[in-house]
RNA sequence: GGGCGCUUAGCUCAGUUGGCUAGAGCAGCUGGCUUACAACCAGCAGGUCGUGGGUUCGAGUCCCUCAGCGCCCA
């Protein structure tokens, strides 16, 4: 056996050695090739690579590695990539601000174009082209960093099987699973009612919206029946829609309004006849109990509109501004076309907020103002990354089916494993509550393109109803730039010709394929069927609702299968206040300065430390206990490496056979046990149990047994109590063999979650990795007992094993015993025990007498009396030490 | 408004199907420079298990009430 036990280990440097080391060897790549059941795949969350880096990133890609580098050790082909994403709105808004620019689709690619030294004031308009070359370019180096966080982090992907939400391959997937949908009849384009960013100027999905609690008011407004001018009083938040009412509506058991169903009225400033309706999403709590119903003002407004088969009113434009109308045309009838056209020529071209302010001053004015606006905090749904409140335009889109599959959907997460369990809830929420189909759409210009053209017929409208679409084997295209079969580039846009639609697909309409992309669906069908359905998806429980549900859905829609068996949620992490992190608070940790001061493996401790589904404080003397951990792991190994690897003593004799000293029999036994409970914990996803189990050991272990064992595995002659002057070089052996194994074994327990200094250990007495061998089991390691002592004695009989596990425990509770004796006398530890009285149960005295002659080494004891009391339930001990005489 | 989770020592958290005197680490205190480790070691102290009720021989654990915190949905 040869060793290399450094004198002083350190943890310095060992990063950058192992991982290079590791990067060379190939030691975490994946082998194509093998059978379903040899391999355990990984869909890996493919971090927004625009947003920053935080303590985030290191805690729940580090469960992720543990899980990994476990079903790595247990012998499976870890399939484990990484995924940037590099999609979507936030790229596009990060280009924005990082260069000063904004895209202009309107404009011509300018293949000379800069960017300016520093950012200007006013944003420079470039083509789209430009523009997407600046995302790329900024994405680029977005990703490096995000690498080299989890390289240094010690991540054990595959970084050959890398992959973009945006490149090449991406694209194709996404696209031929958008035509695959097309062709099944689960995708679909409408005009329909939209929520719509205005300042974003594009649509947004149910995903993507959120409720704020905002500042507005109830406004009473009178309405005017229309058989005689009698008032009816309504109760609005946005009365600047008054020009868009179809109808006013009320609960249907609402006995205040029930007489006026079927009536009609006429609306104040416009004299618009509307009728009055009941609905049982009218709540007769809220304001008078009757509302107006404008097309549109929220969601349920788009229900009631067609649920009741109203008419449609627009006059919200795309960019949140009321449009031209020109009242007494067909739609928009008045009983007075002139006060219509006067009060309406006040609103035109506001904004909704400044109309709202007009329109309060006219029904004033013109007395249809019951009271002064009542204020009131009520929700108001936003994008969740925009800062005004959505409206609801009409627009076509595409939308892909949802509404029909959520019985299936609900199904499917009932088939999936949560970790932890009570997740499943908020999918099923989510899947309940859904009320639209999933618009993905994006008037945006960084992101995938809709793969599709439409004609356009003698006057140059498109027809949408029939579209264009390329063949799979084309893919990718952009309808923008690329020219359907048939056609040529000169008919783009005239009459008869074609266009491209211009839109992108929804972020989420791309992620969702994170398992089909990363799997390489349509490329190589061999090793999509053996990697497909994969075994996990580790993610955030914030994006439930976006990145799982859709995964699941475009899984169902695809394969009709779930898309893994499992899914592991993360907590978030909360600043060390335990408050949640944010930009604007300024609290936000960044993991790369605490990797550096305090190394990756304790860093991975502390996230070790954070259940899943737990939120998890950042919190820095966590982590310096990771690293005292590591430390002592070094240390630890080091002392019993090298006394294992000591020359046997001179004149001992020759000795075939070893037989266990109870002791050491007794610490593998509870290390025994110790594997059965990591390895049991880590099959349920449960690594904060394995990491407790196998550091609580230990510990224990150090204090403890090595204490306990020190003098005999020296093979030194023994010093104190009824024991002295003997040596047993069985009992020697047996101590060394048992540092040995127990050392292969700790090494392996921890290797998951401090891979860097676990590794750096074994290397000084093996030459494979650390991470590719075997998971220890209980089974293994009386095999193992026997290779140790091969090894080290060339004796391959190795006897009693198991053993029992109290006796480490009672003799470990005796040693205590004595250092408190010391410890309360104040004496030094090396002090010696001159008479050590020890009184306990027959059954427990025969127990800890197999460990006696370790004690009185490790305690300094000179002489011992065993004292027998059967109603003693546990010991009672006197030691009368060296120094004071007294007994404690 | 509906739902999920949490509340245990000064702090961060374990605590399994109800079962001996409720545990750990950190911080604190008292000691010890002990030839693996001073980024160390030993020992000690510290809790009415959020509130109020119930079930039970027995409740941190099961049931109900309320409160606080976090989150999800509307």
């Amino acid at each position: 056996m040869s060793y290399s036990v450094p004198e002083k280990p350190s943890l310095d440097g060992l990063e950058e050695n192992w991982l290079i080391k590791w990067q060379s060897d190939g030691t975490y790549k994946y082998r194509f090739g093998a059978q379903r059941d040899q391999i355990y795949s990984i869909d890996t969350p493919p971090p927004t690579v625009s947003g920053s880096l935080h303590i985030g990133h290191v805690f729940s890609y580090t469960h992720t590695d543990v899980i990994a580098r476990f079903k790595r050790m247990r012998g499976f082909n870890v399939f484990y990539p990484i995924g940037w994403d590099d999609n979507g709105v936030p790229t596009e808004r990060r280009v924005q601000n990082y260069f000063g620019v904004r895209c202009d689709p309107t404009l011509q690619y300018d293949p000379n174009f800069e960017v300016p030294q520093s950012p200007g004031k006013n944003q420079i308009p470039i083509s789209r082209k430009n523009f997407i070359e600046l995302c790329q370019r900024l994405t680029a180096e977005d990703e490096k960093a995000f690498e080299d966080l989890w390289r240094h982090l010690g991540l054990s992907v595959d970084w050959d099987l890398t992959y973009t939400t945006v490149g090449p391959h991406a694209q194709k997937i996404s696209q031929a699973a958008f035509l695959k949908l097309i062709g099944k009849g689960e995708v679909y384009s409408a005009e329909a009612p939209t929520l719509w960013d205005v300042d974003f100027a594009t649509a947004v999905s149910q995903a993507e919206l959120e409720d704020r609690e905002i500042e507005g008011a109830f406004h009473k407004i009178r309405f005017y029946r229309d058989t005689d001018d009698k008032e009816v009083v309504i109760e609005t938040t946005r009365p600047e829609l008054i020009p868009a009412v179809v109808a006013l509506v009320a609960n249907p058991e609402d006995e205040r309004y029930k007489p006026l169903f079927g009536t009609y009225v006429y609306s104040p400033l416009f004299g618009v006849k509307v009728p009055i309706v009941s609905h049982h999403l009218a709540d007769p709590e809220k304001g008078s109990g009757i509302a107006m119903v404008c097309t549109f003002g929220d969601l349920t407004d788009v229900t009631w509109w067609k649920e009741l088969g109203l008419d449609l009113r627009l006059i919200l434009g795309r960019n949140g501004r009321l449009q031209d109308i020109s009242w007494g045309s067909p739609g928009w009838e008045s009983r007075n076309v002139e006060l219509a056209i006067a009060n309406y020529i006040q609103l035109q071209g506001k904004t909704a907020r400044t109309a709202r302010e007009i329109i309060v001053d006219l029904l004033d004015k013109q007395g249809h103002l019951v009271e002064a606006p009542r204020k009131i905090k009520h929700p108001v749904k936003f994008y969740e990354k925009g800062d005004k409140p959505l409206e609801v335009v009409a627009s076509r889109q595409w939308f892909i089916k949802t509404l029909a599959h959520k019985d299936r959907l609900i199904e499917l997460g009932k088939q999936l494993n949560w970790v932890p369990s009570h997740m499943r809830i908020r999918y099923e929420t989510w899947v309940d509550g859904l009320n639209t189909d999933w618009n993905i759409s994006r008037q945006r210009f960084f992101g995938i393109p809709i793969p599709v053209w439409y004609r356009l017929d003698k006057s140059g409208e498109p027809i949408y109803s029939d579209p264009i679409v390329p063949s799979i084997d084309l893919l990718p295209v952009d309808p923008s730039q690329d020219v359907p079969f048939g056609y040529s580039e000169v008919q783009r846009g005239i009459p008869g010709g074609f266009i491209g639609d211009p839109d992108v697909m929804d972020t989420w309409a791309t992620s969702s394929l994170t398992p089909q992309i990363a799997t390489f669906w349509l490329d190589d069908e061999e090793s999509f069927k053996t990697l497909f359905p994969m075994d996990l998806r580790p993610q955030g429980q914030d994006i439930i609702r976006t990145w799982l549900f859709y995964t699941v859905l475009r899984s169902h829609l695809e394969h009709g299968v779930l898309p893994w068996e499992n899914t592991v949620i993360s907590g978030f992490v909360l600043d060390p206040d335990r408050k949640k992190m944010s930009k604007s608070k300024g609290n936000v940790v960044t993991p790369m300065p605490l990797l550096i001061a305090h190394g990756a493996d304790a860093l991975r401790y502390w996230a070790a430390s954070g259940r899943p589904g737990v939120d998890t404080a950042a919190d820095e003397g966590q982590i310096k206990i990771g690293r005292r951990m590591a430390i002592k792991l070094l240390n630890a190994s080091k002392f019993a490496l090298a006394i294992a690897n000591l020359p046997t003593p001179e004149n001992s004799g020759f000795i075939d056979s070893v037989s266990l000293h109870p002791l050491d029999a007794s610490m593998l036994a509870h290390l025994s046990d110790v594997v059965d409970e990591a390895t049991k914990a880590l099959e349920t996803y449960d690594h904060t149990k394995a990491l407790e189990v196998a550091e609580k050991f230990f510990w224990s272990f150090c204090d403890d047994y090595l204490e306990l064992v020190k003098l005999r595995a020296y093979g030194e002659v023994r010093e104190f109590g009824p024991f002295k002057g003997s040596f047993d070089l069985s009992a020697t052996m047996s101590a060394r063999i048992s540092l040995l194994s127990a050392t292969r074994v700790l090494l392996r327990l921890f290797a998951p979650f401090m891979p860097f200094v676990s590794e750096e250990v074994w290397s000084w007495f093996n030459d494979d990795s650390l991470h590719l061998q075997i998971w220890p089991s209980s089974e293994m390691m009386g095999k193992e007992l026997v290779q140790n002592a091969d090894q080290l004695f060339g004796i391959s009989e190795v006897s009693e094993y198991p053993a029992d596990k109290r006796i480490l425990e009672l003799v470990a509770e005796l040693l205590t015993a004595v250092r408190k004796a010391k410890s309360e006398s104040k004496l030094s530890m090396k002090t010696r025990v001159q008479h050590l009285e020890i009184e306990a149960s027959p059954a427990d005295l025969a127990i800890v007498n197999m460990g006696l002659d370790d004690l009185c080494d490790a305690g300094g004891v000179v002489a011992l009396t065993a004292v027998e009391n059967q109603n003693l339930a546990r010991f009672e001990v006197k030691a009368k030490l060296e120094s004071t005489g007294t007994s404690a």
